[in-house]
DNA sequence: AATGGGACCTGCGCGC
DNA sequence: TGCGCGCAGGTCCCAT
């Protein structure tokens, strides 16, 4: 479900609800979801830990976690495809619930169970947030077209290389291609200083775009009360196979790159 | 290095 | 109604 923009509306959300709060219990309904370490031994590290902050690496989200008598923690959370955080939550579907000290849950759902709850003494342990690249809003122009030199693969799949950029997802990488008027077939390092420099600030448009509409709800992503995204409403590619561009009129195509459905237009695209 | 496929999972919508 | 298929916002792993 979740790309940068959906990871970062829940993380303003849980923010502003439930930064202070201590961790009284952890309930577990289905440990496949805990990556490291153990089950019990997650739920044994967070019991009385307070959530101090909480802050989103690409599409990783963070609580740092702190107490009187023990280090610091962190609490890791990929949403991966169907993962949500609702606060408060019901505790009855959810894979994992944790009760807060104002006696409210915080529910982590998941229907696919694909996504992933880790505990780390120290961010470095974690492989994914090592390898990870820049944040899309971190990058220049110059250092942009500078990455894409380098790479000979094509463009759309590159763009979802979370070790290349942070943060893009399907939806993403099809609206900012679309914006730029860039194929997703183009090969990297084709692509001219001005369609790069385009291809950059159309990236960080739509992803400030869908931040401002608060992520888009296509099935599963929900905000952090439980409520849906409007963004899907402005996507001008996305799901609209067949559909008439908003730009020309052709039919938007939808062709697979990389395993992955991918919308474009094939007239306003070069 | 790049690409393709399958794996991990569950559930939905479609055509027959 | 029921079945089989393809598809899904992500990432990893393997083979060529």
């Amino acid at each position: 479900m979740p790309e940068l923009p959906e990871v970062e509306t829940i993380k303003r959300g849980l923010e502003a609800a439930i930064c202070g709060r201590r961790i009284i219990d952890v309930v577990i309904n289905n440990p496949k979801v805990i990556k490291a370490p153990s089950a019990d031994r997650f739920s044994h590290l967070l019991k009385g830990m307070r959530i101090s902050r909480i802050f989103r690496r690409g599409k990783v989200l963070i609580f740092s976690l702190s107490s009187k008598r023990h280090k610091e923690l962190f609490l890791l959370i990929h949403l991966r495809m169907s993962g949500q955080l609702v606060y408060p939550g019901q505790g009855i579907k959810a894979r994992v619930s944790f009760k807060l000290s104002n006696g409210k849950l915080l529910d982590f759902n998941d229907q696919r169970l694909l996504g992933e709850l880790k505990v780390l003494k120290r961010l470095e342990d974690s492989l994914f947030l090592r390898r990870l690249g820049p944040e899309p809003f971190d990058l220049n122009s110059r250092d942009f077209t500078k990455m894409l030199s380098k790479r000979k693969t094509r463009i759309k799949p590159l763009l979802l290389d979370q070790s290349f950029i942070s943060g893009i997802g399907n939806i993403y990488a099809a609206e900012s291609l679309f914006r730029a008027k860039i194929s997703p077939q183009r090969r990297a390092a084709t692509l001219t200083y001005r369609q790069a420099d385009r291809l950059l600030y159309s990236i960080i448009a739509v992803l400030k775009e869908a931040i401002k509409y608060k992520g888009s709800s296509v099935s599963q992503y929900v905000k952090s009360d439980g409520k849906q995204g409007r963004y899907a409403l402005y996507h001008k590619v996305y799901n609209r196979k067949g559909k008439p561009c908003f730009s020309c009129r052709s039919k938007i195509e939808r062709i697979s790159l990389g395993g992955r459905g991918t919308y474009f237009c094939p007239q306003c695209q070069k």
